[in-house]
RNA sequence: GGGCCGUUAGCUCAAUCGGUAGAGCAACUGACUCUUAAUCAGUGGGUUGUAGGUUCGAGUCCUACACGGCCCA
């Protein structure tokens, strides 16, 4: 719905006068020769006043300034490289009477010869212009850009087009995705994708979305997790597999967390998480070595030290020093007894959820540099392996890696006994029915995968939101989406849809 | 779910004790052939998030709602 207010009817008007004039309205294509960004780069360090007269070029973009002085004008377009200034003048542009009709967030291509300005701007001298299509809004503030947090979000396009840090944190993004798939590749992995839709949504806890497929007459969940169908791959005979895909969780909305979100998950057999922590090191420190020039990230006021080798502590350890337990705190019913006199407010924590929330009060942002918390309760990790040394019962061969005091990857020597995975699932599911509905329902289907054998295998997963985050200095998860779920602006007189419970 | 804060012109922001809603940029008219937040002169532009209430009078006070932000659960 176009507002037809006084700024859009003049925009109107004048792509009437540009067609008019004999410009077509919407152009199918423009034969651009340069970015502005090599234009830019060939002519580096050119002194003031020199030109080149016998060299063409073609660059296209949005107008982001026009300032007409009469007889000549300068403007700047801006386009998917950088912004480069340009000069228009009656002796030099053809149709320079119309340049009143282009308005600033038009796109335009210009055809020109470069040279530079009295100040030594590198500038295209214009001798015709294209208008490729006429925007029906003015732009946000050439100056102050746009601020509104949630126009920035609703509206990315201008966030994007006004800020230019913020394309900075999109192209990281996509460099640090890049670096995951080119290093996983490199060690022989194979990229695959898994459902989306899943009849039974597992790997992890949290509540999942449901939908519903119409010719199926099926109620499905959308994946919470890569896991469950990432180990039938192993299962199926692929040795080396990894996924980089969107999971959804039914919860709130923070700083740390968006309802979709993208996770890296691998899979290697015949390795342990020995194995795979050294893999992960090795990749973060190499990827924030290439993407960051040094392995030293500053996150708000936090320094994070990326160096080979990460800190690696154990988790009995840690959280009996922290929390000053003089106790092993796998033993749940005197950590029940600690944890009731000590945190009143944790009565309502189930008992095997209590570690979690213990690790998180004592342990967790102390965790700034990357450090791997080693050998992780049974109690909390219901896909892991038990730990393989006798003197470690109770504990598992899980590793947790937290940076910057939050949980950015856990890793597992995965469970592959079929018959001690199906008794963990019913443990969980009896939790489901006394009601705690994160808990996943059975997964039969993966089950019988595995009881046809999945071999040794060592686990992994690792949030890229969160890795970008700390790539990009983002302090909100919302900064390193492109489009963060928003709740829908609601239409005046419209309802909202009643609740069906 | 709870608490606090925000929502005013296309954008960024003002508006004192409740008393005619303003500025800069953007737009429009004019001047201007090396400007770069161009400059100079002039002009127009508002359902103050929505719906109620109090009041002679509401951007301002009260209630509810919507959306967003921060903190908490």
């Amino acid at each position: 719905m176009i507002e037809h207010n006084e700024q859009t009817r003049q925009r109107l008007a004048n792509l009437e006068a540009l067609v008019e004039a004999g410009f077509e309205p919407f152009p199918y294509t423009y034969p651009k020769t340069h970015d502005a960004a090599q234009i830019l780069a060939a002519h580096q360090g050119a002194e003031p006043g020199q030109e080149w007269p016998q060299e063409v070029v073609r660059v296209a973009g949005r107008l982001m300034t026009f300032r007409v002085m009469g007889k000549a004008s300068f403007a700047h377009v801006q386009d998917g490289s950088a912004r480069i200034q340009l000069y228009l003048a009656r002796d030099t542009t053809l149709h320079y009477d119309l340049i009143k009709k282009l308005d600033v967030g038009d796109i335009v291509g210009f055809e020109g010869t470069v040279f530079t300005t009295k100040t030594g701007e590198i500038t295209v001298k214009v001798s015709r212009f294209t208008p490729l299509v006429k925007s029906l809004h003015p732009l946000p503030d050439k100056w102050h850009g746009i601020k509104d947090v949630e126009t920035r979000y609703r509206q990315r396009y201008l966030d994007l087009i006004q800020n230019p840090e913020v394309r900075g944190v999109f192209r990281t993004r996509s460099r640090i995705v890049k670096y995951i798939r080119d290093y996983f590749d490199s060690q022989g992995f194979l990229e695959v994708e898994g459902p989306t839709l899943q009849a039974v949504a597992g790997g992890t806890e949290a509540k999942p979305f449901t939908t519903f497929h119409e010719a199926l007459g099926h109620q499905f969940n959308l994946r919470i997790a890569l896991e469950l169908h990432l180990k039938r791959l192993l299962v199926g005979g692929f040795e080396r597999v990894f996924e980089i895909g969107r999971n959804y969780r039914n919860e709130g909305i923070s700083v740390k967390h968006n309802p979709e979100f993208t996770m890296l998950e691998a899979y290697w057999a015949y390795a342990d998480y020995q194995d795979m922590m050294a893999l992960i090191e090795d990749m973060l420190s190499g990827m924030v070595q290439t993407i960051h020039g040094t392995t030293i990230l500053q996150h708000g006021d936090k320094t994070l030290n990326f160096s080979k080798p990460f800190a690696r502590i154990d988790f009995v350890s840690v959280l009996k020093e922290k929390a000053g337990l003089d106790f092993d705190p796998t033993n749940l019913e005197r950590l029940r007894l600690w944890a009731d006199a000590k945190h009143p407010g944790m009565r309502g924590v189930p008992s095997y959820k209590l570690l979690d929330k213990l690790f998180s009060e004592y342990v967790e942002h102390t965790l700034i540099n990357p450090t791997f918390v080693m050998d992780v309760p049974l109690a909390i990790s219901p896909l892991v392996k038990p730990h393989r040394d006798p003197q470690r019962p109770g504990l598992t061969e899980r590793a947790d890696l937290f940076v910057g005091g939050v949980e950015l990857s856990p890793i597992y020597s995965e469970l592959n006994d079929a018959l001690e995975q199906r008794a963990r699932f019913e443990e969980q599911s009896q939790r489901r029915a006394s009601g705690d509905n994160e808990e996943p329902e059975v997964d039969e289907d993966f089950l019988l995968a595995l009881e046809y054998g999945m071999p040794p295998a060592a686990g992994m997963g690792l949030g890229i939101d969160r890795l970008t985050m700390f790539l990009t200095g983002q302090e909100s998860i919302r900064d390193v989406i492109l489009f963060p779920l928003l709740k829908p602006r609601r239409e005046a007189g419209e309802e909202e849809e009643s609740e069906n419970q």
